[in-house]
DNA sequence: TGTACATCAGTGAACGCGCGTTCACTGATGTAC
DNA sequence: TGTACATCAGTGAACGCGCGTTCACTGATGTAC
């Protein structure tokens, strides 16, 4: 067995079976989309696939690895699909930045509802995430995104939320080693104000993507831009 | 079989029926406090209060029965909670009263977790509700008292959060059925505000709740009232 | 180019499990006279 | 007060199901010489 520099033909092996792993996380997704997080299951994956049940064993070791992957692989999405509408605004004045940003969080947040509840609902039934995940870190991913619209309006968001008494010692020093580096003249406060931001946003896509809010009003998005408009203005960024 | 009104026997008879019955609701929501939406079976309850499995058909016909039971206690307390955090401080002014409402319904939250997940999270594994379920209207009671909120606030929070172009058509009937008549002043803006509300305060809770804010700070309480600070201030409450 | 061998994706049957639900029943509690 | 009967909470065994996972295997794909 030579190191062999992946000959063309490993290169097809690998390729088919790069294939096949996707296929099982999107069934999987799918299944979740119309079943519920329940009906993740190896056998309905299997089912809708046309494999044998065990033949998932040959990629995933085991049914709460597939579940790992696929929260990650999720994670990664969407704090994508939110990274790219930041950067893509790059030349903007920051009241519109971050109603990109929103647009975007909220845009996925529907078109992936099972996405969303995998990252921020509940687990999948009988799964125990593992012990060093990587899922909170990419859960984080957004956190950090989220500093970045503190960061770029906090000049103007100082005077009504730079006086509250928070300091370094109220957050997760995971959540800094990113957040400092990143953006050095964002004070405590502003990271607070992050997380706050985070909330106004998280309540009402949350609410709509379970359900609650269409149950209330017809048009969730004239609400939401409603909010951000106000969020804006709060911002100081009128 | 006489009409008979309770006699003392089968009043005892009733007495030791509404007993179980709530012993096993409470060991329910004990199950799914420690293990999840997945942890309540019928088996797991009648493991846990030592009777068989199926004596539970004795009081509920079939086990979504009891999930739906469990949803409308549990959406009943919750507006206990915040209506009577409301009720009690009639005589505050409104910034004061907002502050306990929202205090009351973040304390309801994190000391019922599981009921919580209950109304506002994925619906338990293989649930599915009844047709005309009650539990809308128990959730929406939570809606509507927020409404009451925005009301007690509107003189002073129309200035900023008046000019919206919303009008009745973008709210459901069932909801505008029971807040126009409570609130007679509060326009459409004012409903949407009330909305929005509800995902501030839901926003934070439910991250707090999953224990996506307990990853990122160590003070989500100082977080809570620094929002809530903010959030009177721009309901013109200073 | 041809043959012998290694790899490895996938099969098909089986395991043990916990689940919701059904059935025929027992034994204690309460009721009628 | 005593007896005969109705009620009804609960039992215990069984059903069929879908699940995750294991096992021994087959057959095609690729590799070495």
């Amino acid at each position: 067995m030579p190191p062999a520099a992946a000959t063309p033909s490993t290169g097809r092996r690998e390729r088919l079976r790069a294939e096949t792993t996707a296929e099982i996380k999107r069934t999987a997704l799918d299944l979740m989309r119309s079943g519920g997080p329940d009906a993740i299951t190896l056998r309905a994956i299997a089912r809708e696939t046309g494999m044998t049940a065990n033949a998932i064993y040959g990629y995933f070791a085991t049914r709460d690895d597939l579940v790992t992957a696929l929260i990650a692989d999720v994670c990664t999405a969407l704090a994508e699909a939110v990274d790219s509408a930041w950067a893509a605004g790059a030349a903007e004045p920051p009241a519109a930045r971050i109603r990109a940003w929103a647009d975007a969080f909220r845009a996925w947040a529907l078109a992936n509802p099972e996405g969303f509840r995998l990252i921020y609902g509940d687990p999948v039934p009988g799964y125990r995430a593992p012990d060093g995940g990587a899922a909170p870190d990419a859960a984080r991913r957004v956190c950090v995104g989220i500093a970045a619209l503190a960061d770029a309006a906090w000049a103007h968001a100082e005077p009504a939320h730079g006086g509250a008494d928070f300091d370094w010692d109220d957050f997760d020093a995971a959540l800094l080693d990113k957040v400092r580096p990143a953006f050095p003249a964002l004070p405590p406060a502003g990271v607070a104000l992050a997380l706050r931001i985070w909330g106004h946003l998280h309540g009402l896509v949350a609410l709509e993507v379970y359900g609650h809010l269409g149950a209330q009003t017809v048009s969730p998005d004239k609400l939401f831009r409603v909010e951000l408009a106000q969020l804006i203005r709060s911002l100081g960024l009128a």
